[in-house]
DNA sequence: CTGCGATGTATCCGAATGAATATATCGACA
DNA sequence: TGTCGATATATTCATTCGGATACATCGCAG
C-alpha cells in the first residue's frame, strides 16, 4: 500500500553517468539527512530500510568526487551522519533542477491530464 | 547485461495518475509500436518481451480518454496495431518535454557532472 | 476449410530487489 | 569499564517482476 507515495508531475531522474543517478529518492534521503543528522533516523522517516538508505548513500559517496555524507560511529549519541558541503550542493542543484522542469513542463502535463479518463474538460 | 542501454542526461517520467505515468519506455513504444504496425515488432525491435509491451499497452489504453493504440487481430497480414491519433499526440508531446527538459537543465546537468569521480575539470 | 501471423491470455520459473535479522564495532560518558 | 545508540556488514528469506512458454482466437487468402 504506497500508493499516493509518489508526488504526482515530472519526476526527474538524472543520469550522470552509467551507473550514477540522482532521483526524487536520493535527493529526499539527502534532505532527510541533513534535518536528521542521520540515516537510521532519515530511513525511519521516509519510511526507507536503514539498508537501503545505507547502501544508496555508499554509491553516491563512491561516485561523486568526495563523499556528499559523512559518518562517524561511535561517540556520546552513538554516532550520526551529517551532509558535506558537496552533498548540500548535489541536494540543492537537484531541487533547483525539479523546479525547473516543473515550471517549465507545467502546460504540457496540464494538457496530458486533460487526456485522461474521466477528464473531460 | 543492460548496463549502457540508459540514455545519460535526464530521464523524464510524468506521473500523470497515481496509476498512470510516461517515461522513456512508454514513448519509445509508442513511437516503434508507429512505426512497425505491430506489438510484437515493436517489442523485437526494442528488445522487450511481447507481454511486456502488451501490458504496456493495456495499462495506457486503459487510463486514457480513449485508446492510444488500436490493434487487430487475423487479417491477411494476421493483425496488427497502430496509433491512433491520441497516441502519436501523447508521444509527440513527451518528446517534446524530453527535448525542453533538456534544453532547461543542461547548465545544472553540466555542474553535477563535473563533480563526479575522475572528473576533476 | 485449412494455414498463417498477429493479438490476447494464463501459467510457470528464475533473477533481482529489498526487508528482516543478526552481529560487530566504535567512542563518549556515567 | 560497561552501556548506549548509531554506523557497518553479512546472511537469509519473502515478494515482486519480468521472461519464457504455451495455447486460444481471429480473419483473410489460397
Amino acid at each position: 500500500m504506497k500508493a499516493g507515495n509518489k508526488t504526482l508531475g515530472p519526476r526527474l531522474r538524472v543520469v550522470l553517468d552509467e551507473n550514477v543517478a540522482i532521483g526524487p529518492g536520493q535527493a529526499d534521503l539527502l534532505e532527510a539527512i541533513g534535518e536528521t543528522g542521520s540515516i537510521s533516523k532519515a530511513g525511519r522517516q521516509m519510511n526507507m530500510s536503514y539498508r537501503r538508505a545505507w547502501l544508496l548513500v555508499q554509491k553516491m559517496n563512491a561516485h561523486f568526487s568526495a563523499p556528499l555524507v559523512e559518518t562517524a560511529k561511535g561517540g556520546s549519541s552513538g554516532g550520526g551522519a551529517r551532509l558535506t558541503k558537496l552533498g548540500q550542493e548535489v541536494a540543492a542543484c537537484y531541487r533547483q533542477m525539479e523546479a525547473r522542469a516543473v515550471e517549465v513542463l507545467a502546460p504540457e502535463i496540464e494538457r496530458l491530464r486533460g487526456l485522461l479518463a474521466g477528464n473531460r474538460d
